[in-house]
DNA sequence: CTTCAGTTAGACCAATCAGTGTAAGTTGTC
DNA sequence: GACAACTTACACTGATTGGTCTAACTGAAG
């Protein structure tokens, strides 16, 4: 039964505001001075809402996965060919991550952020990585069925290659200001899976 | 005319250690009290023989990636087929990126790590890149020559998906402790190359 | 108006950062 | 032994880190 005000800042923007920190710079190099400053709010609400750094990297981290796969399946499940959906989430990706200051994928840049002995994040981070990869064996399946791509070839090994193919094109576009060399790797990709 | 002592220790093996050290955490998070304890050396030695921290991490960065390439170079050029050759080199970051505790790339990881407004760190890493992205152009070059890959479809595409997938590889490799993801990359690769 | 949750701003803390400087010790040549 | 080059160990600076805490303010319910 709360007798004061509601909570006078929105706690999602500001969620969105820190991811945003977070996927530019990563864990490590998100200071909290710059995390106050794009969230807009003071050093108490960020501890008390959000506990601390690290925990407020877990939320940030949560948004960032789900808003990402859940796009990515709908843009996969959306009516039509199959193949001609999942063409245009790589071309997507294309288009973001060749973008001027490119912040690249945030579960990419905190893969390389962490240390390698830090077992709960990597944990979190291969789950995400997983539900990636999983949405595109699901889009592999479905042009397969549909005989847009051959059934003779392993959906799963074409998942995974997809998913390291698109978290390298995510990295190097963080250096790449030209588009040639994501451009160059799409196609080559759509021309294995309408070939294979 | 030196009159004194050499120096007490071997510059090569010490930027050897502080690479190793930047490769596992990237540079922010390579501190210099870790940085000193890998290497073995006093404060003073490594600010007099390697300037600073930045001038330390560009020569660390120098080294890898010359011996990285240099050796992916020899390999690609041994006698015998360049398509085996270049399979034989994939099936090596498999493995090498599939070691418990594997640091990925050290190009990689700092392209994460660098915020992405450091022009001359990203100019660096860029060249780097281009010199890994012409190795495979070499590879792929000298296979459709000798006819183990179909001239009809351009190296430098082909090229430029190895290097993401690789990348990706390697990236992934940090928190991905089975081999089979990157196996299950590398054989579609493998397949897609053999099929072009 | 009073009360009280929620807020911001900023002081403060201990730890750590990169980098400088110094003192003492070592190792070789003269 | 004298000297010079090189070394390590350690104190120190100034800045910054994540995190705690207090004081003043805000705004709605009683």
């Amino acid at each position: 039964m709360s007798r004061g005000p509601d909570k006078q800042f929105d706690c999602d923007v500001a969620l969105a505001k820190a991811m945003e920190v977070f996927w530019a710079r990563g864990y490590e190099a998100a200071s909290l001075s710059e995390l106050l400053k794009q969230m807009g709010i003071g050093r108490k609400s960020l501890y008390d809402t959000f506990g601390n750094k690290r925990s407020l990297f877990l939320k940030a981290l949560e948004q960032y996965a789900c808003t990402q796969i859940k796009s990515m399946r709908e843009q996969l499940l959306a009516s039509g060919s199959p193949l001609a959906n999942l063409e245009r989430v790589l071309q997507g990706l294309v288009q973001m991550h060749s973008q001027p200051g490119s912040k690249g994928c945030m579960l990419g840049t905190n893969i390389a952020d962490f240390d390698t002995s830090e077992a709960e994040i990597a944990a979190l981070l291969r789950h995400y990585l997983q539900e990636t990869e999983d949405a595109y064996y699901m889009a592999i399946s479905r042009a397969q069925k549909a005989g847009e791509i051959s059934s003779t070839v392993n959906p799963r090994d074409l998942a995974r290659m997809l998913l390291c193919t698109t978290q390298g094109m995510a990295l190097l576009g963080r250096v790449q200001e030209s588009e040639t060399l994501l451009k160059s790797t799409v196609e080559a990709t759509i021309a294995f899976l309408k070939m294979v």
